[in-house]
DNA sequence: ACCTGAACACCGTTCAAGT
DNA sequence: ACCTGAACACCGTTCAAGT
């Protein structure tokens, strides 16, 4: 398949036009899973690693789901998400700020991926990374930086997905504390 | 003052340096305050209210601060969070997800925002937008969007930083909760 | 109705020439 | 040592002409 560049201009407006399409029909995918069976807890836990792997499968998809405006993906996950938050017994007027913290915590983690994943030259594995930044941690200063330096060494074989699957927990966690 | 587009290039090595640059100079003022007499707690709502609002200021910054390699920045920010989470009490293995979670929390509602401020074409006020997407909320289908129809009439004054805020707290208590 | 491809605008970057 | 400004590369978009 050949075409000129301007093709694709007869059948969108632009690229933004066309992205919000694209990430429409990935994330349809992680969206068509129904939790019926599980926990709210769980539910909650299901879309946000769904969300954070398409984005590391997909990684412009990470820069693209901030307009909660325009993409209907985004809405259909903040809608999903504050429904767990509603079944948790989150009272009323707390609800909105618990589906947001948890959109903003799961839509943030992936923007910041997408951002990584763009600026890693090509060639550059996850642990190659890791290791660079392991490294420059455990050369910092130790007056100034004594937390950093601490934890470069758990930085070699860290798990991305597990430390966001914690930050989500903690979330949870803050949650039923607050209720 | 004027100058040739050529001229910067003889000072940095390219704009991303630049930006790495303005975004230390900018956060300078934010991680200058001292956090000796508050709380960890507190000390920690500081910094993120001070990122926050930075970002406000600037947002351009907002998508600058994801890289936490190369921004010394990410890195005082980060070192800040991770002594008050040790503060806190947290136990060694937990440290790092902790502030790990608030950094990820406060950099991603950094990044969208920056993002927000990027798509809004000029001479719209945040209220205007807040003032669409609440009416676009309230136009959904009532079957398929319950949740984001009843929270549809709070987002018309809805405050930006208390929401964000919110989370914050959201992940405290978590921090709280688990230790 | 849909595609082609030359052309334009915009912006980050280079570089030979200037002071 | 530092600035100038023409020129280049890259990429999103337009549009008159084709089928």
């Amino acid at each position: 398949m050949k075409t000129g560049p301007g093709a694709i201009y007869w059948h969108v407006a632009n690229k933004s036009e066309l992205l919000v399409a694209a990430t429409d029909a990935v994330l349809a995918d992680v969206l068509a899973a129904d939790a019926s069976g599980e926990t709210p807890q769980d539910a909650i836990r299901t879309v946000a690693l769904g969300v954070f792997d398409a984005i590391d499968a997909h990684p412009w998809i990470g820069a693209q789901l901030s307009r909660l405006a325009s993409q209907s993906a985004t809405l259909q996950i903040f809608e999903r998400i504050g429904r767990q938050v509603q079944a948790l017994g989150v009272p009323g007027a707390a609800q909105f700020d618990s589906a947001s913290a948890l959109l903003n915590y799961i839509l943030g983690v992936g923007g910041q991926n997408a951002a990584n994943a763009r600026a890693q030259e090509p060639g550059t594995s996850r642990a190659d990374v890791l290791g660079a930044e392991s490294a420059l941690w455990s050369r910092l200063d130790p007056d100034q930086y004594p937390f950093i330096r601490g934890i470069a060494g758990q930085l070699r074989d860290h798990d991305d997905r597990a430390q966001f699957l914690a930050g989500i927990d903690l979330i949870l966690a803050g949650i039923a504390a607050l209720r």
